[in-house]
RNA sequence: GGCCCGGUAGUUCAGUUGGUUAGAACGCCAGCCUGUCACGCUGGAGGUCGACGGUUCGAGCCCGUUCCGGGUCGCCA
């Protein structure tokens, strides 16, 4: 039977006391983390999520006290009053290893059996077991300090945000599905039967019907729903900072989100981003890192050869450019040694796995040059291409044609980021930037027509309203991402408030007027009635939290995670529901068949 | 849905060419120990080798299927 906290007031928290507590009576309430029986002194280090304190027992000890800290188990939970004073011996590892509390009072709050596995720092555990007991996983130092770390960032963007004239809305999570980009998360609805909400993939069209409310500026860190496969930086509900602007231009948007990641660096990491952040065009990104989310943190950007083998004998670079596509490379400094023949073959297979066609290569070895197109091509036309990659001996120039310079730009970005892998070119710092002027549409080679790249209400440039209709190609948005160290942090957009070019809009992404006002016309019926113009983002905060705590994982920095099939294992959700409850909701479930 | 990687005491791992009773460390349990702090010493318990099937005189090891976990492509307006 455990012992109750009736009348024990905290003190001092574990890992606060100080040599200038020394004298005081201290009551601390934590965990076990060891305890050290040495037959007649006992040592007990005591843990709570600020540290950890030395709790000693010898014979001068009450005798009920010293057979309770006899009897203390890894992660009891324990009350202990009692004297702090200075240790015999200290330990100048820990920040409370000058002092110990020579215990008095000693209550044993709970029992624990022995875990599945030891609470300490660093742990090799496999994840699946850590996932299932994700309470006992953080008590671990680690996640305690992801878990206090998000709060501290979730803290600072309020403040920030606060401060700047946001105000905090609320929106439902019970909303209406509207079946555009992810798949929606649906719930049936009891009352309609055979109706359905959705879990909201975002707060996007309530946070701008905030704005025709009159708001001005509203912020909400909200939750988003998404069901979609899972990958290490992608989770099915997720967190978003969610921001909407009035009376705005893009430079004013983007300096307010600027002004958020300096703040909140500073703040939390003591880490100075220096303004503005650098800017890309989404062109210039594809162009030069073969990404529209590029990691700056080193080079090896992208070369264009087309017009050097535009007319060569080689018939796969010739054949691209003619055939109106391209050829470029990256060059690999120094690479010979690590990317051989066969690193070269595994890399194209690489390529071939995300559809390209094959891959050219260089290798500038020390002992000659060797190429595998150099029989296609005259020694001019080779020396042309070394000195456009600016390859030197040790080099390795990696090169991808195709008719379609849609499909050589990615697969060089990701050929890029892959090699810098294989090299393991070093990656350190916080790089930011904005990546602006998407395209608005982009063209879907299965459905073969243009489809909206981002949402339906995302502005176009001004400049390209004139020929939205004639050439879709060319129409670039008002949107924008923020980018940081290869890793998509954030997007958003000024919204489009004229109904005459929301009209416009709909109709070419193929939307009829029924359709579009069967799914938003709450949105556009609002925009009647006065709407500011406006434009916002969402800033994914686990992304971000992740990023400042240099972890791998979004995992690592969400309190109760789900794992890649998209289960959760602590209290393995989703689950069957009885048949009462599927009658109450009118539905009937198909026969899995075999 | 495709491809790749992993699964052996509670945990982290080792396990030879397919061959006797599957090992180590940590943890756990018991005893001893007054300054430890990853305490120490002595002893002990603990295994459906993810599961099922096959090959074989014999399978942790080879083959097939499957489950679980991870990475990634598709997917994520």
């Amino acid at each position: 039977m455990a012992e109750t906290i009736t009348g024990l007031k905290r003190t001092h928290y574990c890992g606060t006391l100080r040599p200038s507590d020394i004298g005081k009576e201290a009551v601390v309430f934590g965990w076990v983390q060891r305890q050290r029986d040495l037959g007649q002194l006992i040592f007990i280090d005591l843990r709570d999520r600020t540290g950890i304190v030395q709790l000693t027992f010898d014979d001068s000890t009450d005798r009920a006290v010293f057979d309770k800290a006899f009897a203390a188990r890894s992660e009891f939970v324990l009350a202990a009053r009692g004297i702090v004073r200075e240790r015999d011996s200290k330990n100048m590892e820990i920040p409370t290893g000058e002092v110990e509390i020579y215990v008095q009072e000693l209550r044993v709050l709970g029992k624990a059996e022995t875990p599945p596995f030891e609470i300490v720092e660093n742990s090799r555990v496999k994840e699946d077991l850590r996932l299932k007991y994700r309470y006992l996983d953080q008590r671990r130092p680690d996640l305690q300090k992801n878990i206090l770390m998000r709060h501290k960032i979730a803290k600072i963007t309020r403040d920030y945000f606060d401060e700047n004239g946001f105000i905090e809305i609320e929106t439902p999570m019970l909303i209406k599905s509207t079946p555009e980009g992810a798949r929606d998360f649906l719930v049936p609805s009891r009352i309609h039967k055979g109706s359905f909400y959705a879990l909201p993939q975002s707060p996007q069209l309530y946070k701008q019907l905030s704005m025709v409310a009159g708001f001005d500026r509203y912020m909400q860190i909200a939750r988003c729903f998404r069901d979609e496969d899972l990958r290490a930086d992608r989770q099915p509900e997720f967190t978003q900072i969610d921001l909407e602007m009035s009376f705005v231009e893009m430079e004013d948007v983007l300096k307010i989100g600027e002004g958020f990641v300096q703040r909140v660096f500073k703040d939390a990491l003591d880490v100075d981003i220096p303004l503005p952040l650098p800017r890309l065009t989404y062109k210039e990104a594809m162009e030069r890192y073969g990404s529209d989310k590029p990691d700056t943190r080193f080079g090896m950007e992208l070369i264009d050869l087309s017009d050097l083998v535009k007319d060569c004998g080689f018939g796969v670079f010739s054949g691209a450019v003619q055939g109106g596509g391209s050829v470029r490379c990256i060059t690999a400094k120094n690479a010979v040694s690590v990317l051989t023949r066969k690193e070269i073959d595994k890399l194209t297979d690489m390529i071939k796995g995300i559809g390209g066609k094959g891959l050219a290569w260089v290798r500038m070895a020390p002992d000659g040059m060797k190429a595998s197109f150099s029989k296609f091509m005259t020694e001019d036309e080779m020396n042309a291409i070394l000195e456009r990659a600016g390859a030197e001996t040790g080099d390795v120039v990696l090169i991808i044609a195709d008719t379609k310079t849609s499909h050589v730009l990615p697969q060089l970005g990701a050929l890029r980021l892959e090699v810098a892998d294989k090299l393991g070119i070093e990656r350190k710092g916080y790089n930011f930037l904005w990546v602006v002027e998407f395209p608005f549409f982009e063209f879907d080679e299965d459905l073969g027509q243009y489809v909206a790249m981002h949402h339906p209400f995302t502005a176009p440039l001004e400049e390209c309203i004139p020929y939205l209709e004639s050439d879709q190609g060319n129409v670039r948005a008002q949107a924008y991402d923020l980018v940081l160290n290869g890793i998509e942090l954030s997007s958003g957009s000024i919204r489009i408030t004229d109904p005459d070019l929301q009209k416009r809009m709909f109709r070419l992404l193929g939307l009829s007027e029924e359709e579009s006002y069967q799914k938003f016309g709450f949105l556009t019926d609002a925009f009647k009635y006065g709407a500011p113009p406006h434009g916002g983002m969402g800033i994914g905060l686990d992304r971000l939290v992740m990023q400042m705590l240099g972890c791998s994982t979004l995992r690592d920095v969400v309190a109760f995670p789900k794992v890649q099939n998209a289960s959760e294992l602590m209290t393995e959700a989703p689950g069957v529901v009885d048949t009462q409850q599927l009658e109450d909701l009118g539905i009937v479930l198909k026969k899995t068949e075999e």
